[in-house]
DNA sequence: GTGAAAGGGGACCCATTCGGTCCGGATTGC
DNA sequence: GCAATCCGGACCGAATGGGTCCCCTTTCAC
């Protein structure tokens, strides 16, 4: 169905609350303030840490701390940190002879020009832009920006 | 790891197999053309027969026939046909109080532009630039136009 | 008129992956 | 030294996707 992992969601969800509340955030407090299983928020947490988005403080008194604000951070980063690389088909960009069928594949690694697409569309969407400022109720917001198309 | 299903692709191969021959071609002449497993080949193009991208025509001396040429189809028209509607995440642009945190999500229903662009990107690409053209042998065929970023 | 060839529409099963939980270890502040 | 917190992995159940098979209907050839 083309979709993202719910992880991305997660994701999203956390950072927006990380930014709304700013400063340093433990897991449990995140798991609390988005409704999120403490454990999933923790591994969340976890992968976002490990792709740089953002920094994880031990010790007591420690927890996680935005490193960029949201505007600045494209949703392709957050999907890739959470789904790996944006890769539509198993024939990927450096793809080789992975393909059983490759005398007879008429395709044979032409998803790139998709693969370039998609993460064009992905990388010009800011986090920020799903993520609705600290607002709670949500106030019938007027979109920032046409994001790209309308279709 | 945002990727569409294995269908899609066997549906872009059968496609590009079905103009590359022209004319009526039957499901286990697509099989043996492509290298695909006949069920699975019959069962694209039973999805692509439904959604309207192929004909099929019964009987004896039947088989399936393209209804519009590929340069002139879409790429979302067969990933819609063969995964279903474009949406990322389970918050579908209509998609009311599902949510189980709905109150606590700041998200909600924020995804829509993401899934217009991805529909508005898919819907620039035709498939016959990812089908390569009748040449068997790929011959260095340069990119018919750069597509939409290069990331 | 009869039989064979082909599509039409299901049901069905297996493998893979995803979503989610848990545990022990390492690190830091009080 | 103790407690709080992150870090890294292993682990398991459920859902989904990928693939096969069956029988029915339709149409052409003989």
């Amino acid at each position: 169905m083309l979709r993202v992992s719910k992880f991305t969601d997660y994701a999203v969800v956390v950072l927006s609350r990380l930014e709304a509340e700013g400063g340093v955030q433990t897991a449990p407090g995140l798991a609390a303030g988005t409704g999120i299983a403490e454990p999933t928020v923790a591994k969340v947490l976890k992968m976002l840490s490990q792709a740089g988005l953002v920094e994880g403080l031990r010790g007591a008194r420690g927890g996680y701390r935005l490193l960029r604000p949201l505007a600045s951070l494209g949703l392709s980063e957050v999907i890739v940190a959470m789904d790996g690389p944006i890769a539509l088909t198993a024939c990927v960009d450096g793809g080789f002879g992975l393909c059983e069928a490759e005398h007879t594949c008429p395709v044979r690694g032409r998803w790139d020009p998709v693969n370039a697409a998609i993460r064009g569309a992905l990388s010009a969407i800011m986090v920020s832009e799903i993520a609705s400022p600290p607002a709670p109720r949500r106030a019938a917001a007027p979109a920032p920006q046409p994001v790209l198309v309308a279709e």
